[in-house]
DNA sequence: TATTATAAGTTGTATATACAAATAATATGT
DNA sequence: ACATATTATTTGTATATACAACTTATAATA
C-alpha cells in the first residue's frame, strides 16, 4: 500500500497531512485551518502548490473555503456520497442487448400531482408513454414518461417502436439538469404482468423517479420500476480477495 | 439565468465552450480534444488557465486525460451520478433527536456469505450486533453489524446502550473506504416488529449494505433497513415554482 | 524487416509573481 | 457610542516559465 517507487508530489504530501489532521479529529469540523501562505511556508513550497492541496480537499467537500475569510473543516456530511447506481438501460444499450416495447402512447390531461412536479397547470395536455425495456428478451425496466407537449410536439409522430423515446427526447432537448428520487414500492398487477414477474418472484421493486430539465422547465418526468432482487440496481459488493 | 453582474472568469468561458462541444455532440465520446496549449492560443490565455478548464471537466469525469497522449471525451457514463441518499441516522444525530436500542450483541461464528464479503474465513468468530435507531421515539433504521473481532476486541465491553456502537467503531478504526449497496427487500416478521411497522404500513424496505475498510481489511459489515415509503431515504423531488 | 534509439509532443508538477475580490480587524470622525 | 472609512488578511484568478514524466512518431541500426 505504501511502497511506491514513484516520487510523491508535494501537493499530495500536504493533502495527506491535512486529511490526517481532520481524520484524527485534531481539527474538528468548523475549525479554521492554516492559510495557504502559512502551509506554503511550513512545507517550503509555493503558495500555488499549497493551494492545490487545499483546493482538492475542498472539491471533495472535506473543506469549505470563503474568500477573504479562510478555509474551514466541513461539517460532517449527512449524505452518503456517490452511491453508484447503474443505469441498467444504458448498460443494456452499451452491450447492444437492449430492446423496448411501447405499451401505450397518448396525449392525456395531466393529474395534479404530476403537474406540480413538472411545474404545469392541472389538466394541461401532456404526452404519456408506457415503455418496457428489455435486456435481450427479459424485462428489466418498466417506465412511464410524461412529456411537456410544447417542448416535443412531434413526439407521437416518431417511429417509437423503432427509436426509444428516451433517445429521441435526449436528442431533441438535451437535459441540462436531472433530478432523481428513489424508493421501494410494490408493483401493481399490470406492472408485474408487463415485467413478466411470476408469483415466485420478488414482490419488490426499486422505483426511480426522474425529471429532465431544459433551462428552467421540466420537459419530462419518468417513473422507472426495476425488479428488486435482480443484480441490476446498485453495485454488487465484491468478495474480498 | 444569464445576467450576471460579476465578471465570468476566463477558465469558465473555456469550460463552457468545451461542455458545449461535448453536449451538442460536436465532439463524440472517445474523440481527442485540443491540447492545453492549443486552447490557450485560441482563447489567448496562458496554458495554466486553459489547463484549469480542462482539468475541472476531467475531475467531473466528462473528460479523461493521459499524460503524454492527450485529453479525450469520456465514454458516456452508465451510472447515475450523485444520487444523494441521506444518512437518516446522521441527520437524526445532528438534530440531537437520535436514540438507539441494542437488540442483541454477541460473538458468533460467521456464515460463509458474510465471511466472503468481509474477507474472513468461514466460522471465524465475529461480533454481531442488532441495533434499532430511533428518531425521537420512532424507529427509522434497523441495523445488523458484523465486526472483525481482531480490530475491535473490546467492543462488547463498551457501554453500548449509552454509546452507539457505530460511533465507537468510527472512533476506534476510522474508515478509510466505504462500500455501499442498495436494494429493495421485504422485512422479516421480527424486523417489522422491531421497526414497529403495523399491517397497514408499507411492506417494503430499502436495504443498504455497507462495508467499512481500514487499510486493506474490512472491519465491519452492516445491513441497514429503512421503511420504504417514509421520507427518509432519497431526496424528495420538490414541487416546481 | 524488425529492433532499438532518438526526438517531438502532451500532460503533470512546481515556482514566483501580480492583481482582484471578499472578509475581518482597525482606525477615524461625529 | 455608533457609524463610517481605512487597512490588513485571505482566497480567487491569471501569467510566464521551467522541468519532469509519459506517449507517440520518427530516425537510426542491426
Amino acid at each position: 500500500m505504501e511502497a511506491k517507487d514513484h516520487k510523491i508530489p508535494q501537493f499530495a504530501v500536504i493533502k495527506q497531512y491535512l486529511e490526517q489532521q481532520i481524520n484524527t479529529q485534531q481539527w474538528a469540523p468548523g475549525r479554521r485551518i492554516p492559510t495557504e501562505q502559512s502551509l506554503a511556508d511550513t512545507f517550503s513550497v509555493s503558495r500555488m502548490t499549497a493551494r492545490r492541496a487545499v483546493q482538492e480537499l475542498a472539491d471533495r467537500g472535506i473543506l469549505t473555503r470563503t474568500q477573504g475569510s479562510g478555509t474551514y473543516v466541513a461539517e460532517k456530511s449527512q449524505s452518503i456520497p456517490n452511491l453508484p447506481i447503474k443505469d441498467v438501460v444504458a448498460v443494456a444499450k452499451a452491450e447492444h442487448s437492449h430492446k423496448h416495447k411501447i405499451i401505450s402512447a397518448d396525449a392525456v390531461q395531466i393529474t395534479s400531482d404530476i403537474a406540480k412536479l413538472m411545474g404545469l397547470q392541472t389538466d394541461t395536455l401532456v404526452f404519456q408513454l408506457t415503455v418496457v425495456h428489455l435486456y435481450v428478451d427479459r424485462p428489466i425496466q418498466w417506465q412511464k414518461i410524461w412529456v411537456n407537449r410544447s417542448m416535443a410536439p412531434a413526439l407521437l409522430k416518431q417511429k417509437l417502436d423503432k427509436v426509444d423515446p428516451n433517445d429521441y427526447l435526449d436528442w431533441l432537448c438535451r437535459p441540462q439538469k436531472t433530478d432523481y428520487q428513489l424508493k421501494a414500492v410494490l408493483p401493481t398487477a399490470s406492472q408485474r404482468l408487463q415485467l413478466m414477474l411470476s408469483q415466485q418472484d420478488t414482490l419488490n421493486c426499486m422505483q426511480l423517479s426522474r425529471r429532465h430539465w431544459s433551462a428552467d422547465a421540466v420537459f419530462s418526468f419518468s417513473i422507472m420500476l426495476h425488479p428488486a432482487e435482480s443484480y441490476y440496481l446498485g453495485d454488487e459488493l465484491k468478495e474480498v480477495q
